[in-house]
DNA sequence: TGAGCTTTATTGTCTAGGACAAAAAGCGTC
DNA sequence: GACGCTTTTTGTCCTAGACAATAAAGCTCA
């Protein structure tokens, strides 16, 4: 078997840095060191392909990419979180329960975990099991991501056997003359479509007519969308990992693109610098997700 | 309201035409003709994107961006699909029964979707729901697209509620000892999940232990997913938009990190001229996998 | 000691134009 | 019409430079 040879396209999609970020770190920092095939182009050998992974990963951390490529492998392997750590300290019966679950995905026992969320969701009913369950459980995941204790397929798992859940709660409520109406999606590059469902599942439990795009609509067709649905309203979810300075042009272009009647409202925890305006409403917590519902009824009694 | 300005990313974001192709057009063909700004960046105005998208369009309909640029924006409004279109003139009342189906997503009528869907399932049964519903519909959806009857939003929603139909009819089949294993999942920039879904029914419904990831793990962590879960099979799924090249390679990398006992299966229209290996099961069609799945069972009886 | 402001360092993204190989089209032959 | 070969088309990769957004460090003041 040859050694598979990893091109530049092949790095950037493992590692998830780009073309020009590797390129610039090469001549910046003088890491990788990447062969060149016949044609000149970079060829990287597999270890520094992991390397990069793991400085990928202590970047995520909060750790600089200057220092990371100036240290020493063995220094590397000693660093952990280094971004102010908020952890709530809250160890009650709730918490152990939860932490029970994430173990029942550390040890890949997708049934097991399924049949437990169930009978959670049926004691806690679906607001409750959205805001105390899913919602911390995700936080966690992505606290136990960073400090190694989960690996990248364990937090898949968990997502796509959470969505699931999530899906399946939502279908089963009352359908009926529902209002108002609300596109839900994301915006292209914005992949992560677990907080979108949770707050489906709230807006839904309002009463609300919900009509899912999935994730990753381009804007034209966010704003055609919205227009062909007779969208009350158009809500986005925006992660953390989403590039702020990137997110305040977004929403003014959208605000261009839909009707005069839809109003823009943003959540996520990718939006806690951005501001309200005219027509745009920013929910900064699930908890303001069925406050905003409710202000919108009563104001459109 | 400030006019929108388009950078070169969030062109390629809007259009999803690379920095690199946006680039060389410019240079090739003489068009886009960004403004810049005061840094000399490229600045382009909307109706620029909104012709790129057009082009964009045409050239996933098989024409060729040569031409495309150096027609007239009237001619190109003329052109329709180009590619040898291969269509089953199926018409009897099946086939009723399923334009029926897409008009209801025409309509944008959701919930009507939803509730003929469920009709569906239960009088076809999952497997031949899978293979006579989802699976035309989903290719007839693909060419409603090229051929401009049906809007990108149209298509997100039409995956969005299928995918919810699929995982709720996964989610009540039974359980209890079930073999093989399975790992499923896609790899990064492969995020067509339906596909993968579709599998996953039929896989389930003959028995096998899906642990299904959703779609673009990095190749180590599929690797290390079937480590850890003992996993006998990972199935792949690779939709015809994903790039051709890439796939060989990228089935060479993947089987390097494989444990031995743990067999690739790769599916998906993208797959169409990969040639079956050692450890290496290609799924040409829905059909295919039930057939292969029970020469797993045969042969490790 | 800590909050807020200013300066300096770091880092990613953009620019230009050139080169080459993979894919598609065109063409000849069976 | 189906196959193999040649030419054209087209995307991706290359180098190397510039600048602005972000984070860190230094400073002032309460």
């Amino acid at each position: 078997m040859e050694t598979p040879a990893f091109s530049i396209a092949a790095v950037e999609r493992d590692t998830g840095l780009s073309k020009d970020v590797l390129r610039m770190w090469e001549r910046r920092y003088g890491f990788p060191t990447p062969g060149r095939d016949a044609n000149g182009e970079r060829i990287y050998p597999p270890e520094q392909v992991e390397h990069l992974r793991r400085v990928k990963r202590l970047m995520d951390l909060g750790h600089r990419p200057g220092k990371l490529l100036a240290a020493s492998p063995e220094t590397l392997a000693a660093l952990g979180p280094r971004r102010a750590a908020v952890r709530e300290a809250e160890a009650g019966p709730e918490d152990e329960a939860l932490a029970e679950l994430l173990g029942l995905i550390k040890q890949h026992d997708a049934a097991a975990y399924q049949h437990a969320m169930q009978q959670r969701l049926a004691r806690q009913g679906l607001q409750d099991f959205v805001q105390h369950t899913v919602a911390v459980l995700t936080r966690r995941v992505g606290t136990a991501w960073e400090d190694g204790s989960f690996e990248v397929f364990e937090e898949h798992l968990f997502t796509e056997l959470t969505k699931r859940l999530l899906r399946q709660a939502i279908a089963t409520l009352p359908g009926g003359a529902r209002r108002p109406r609300i596109v839900l999606t994301s915006v292209p590059d914005e992949e992560h479509a677990l907080g979108l469902l949770m707050v489906e599942a709230l807006l839904a439990l309002e009463g609300a007519d919900c009509i899912p795009l999935g994730t990753q609509t381009p804007l034209q067709d966010i704003g055609r969308a919205a227009d062909a649905h007779r969208a009350d309203i158009v809500a986005l979810s925006f992660s953390s990992a989403f590039p702020q300075r990137q997110i305040g042009a977004l929403i003014t272009q959208l605000q261009a693109l839909l009707p005069g009647h839809t109003e823009l409202w943003v959540g996520g925890d990718g939006v806690a610098r951005v501001s309200a305006a005219e027509r745009l409403r920013v929910l900064h917590s699930l908890d303001d997700t069925t406050a905003a519902l409710r202000d919108w009824l009563a104001t459109h009694g």
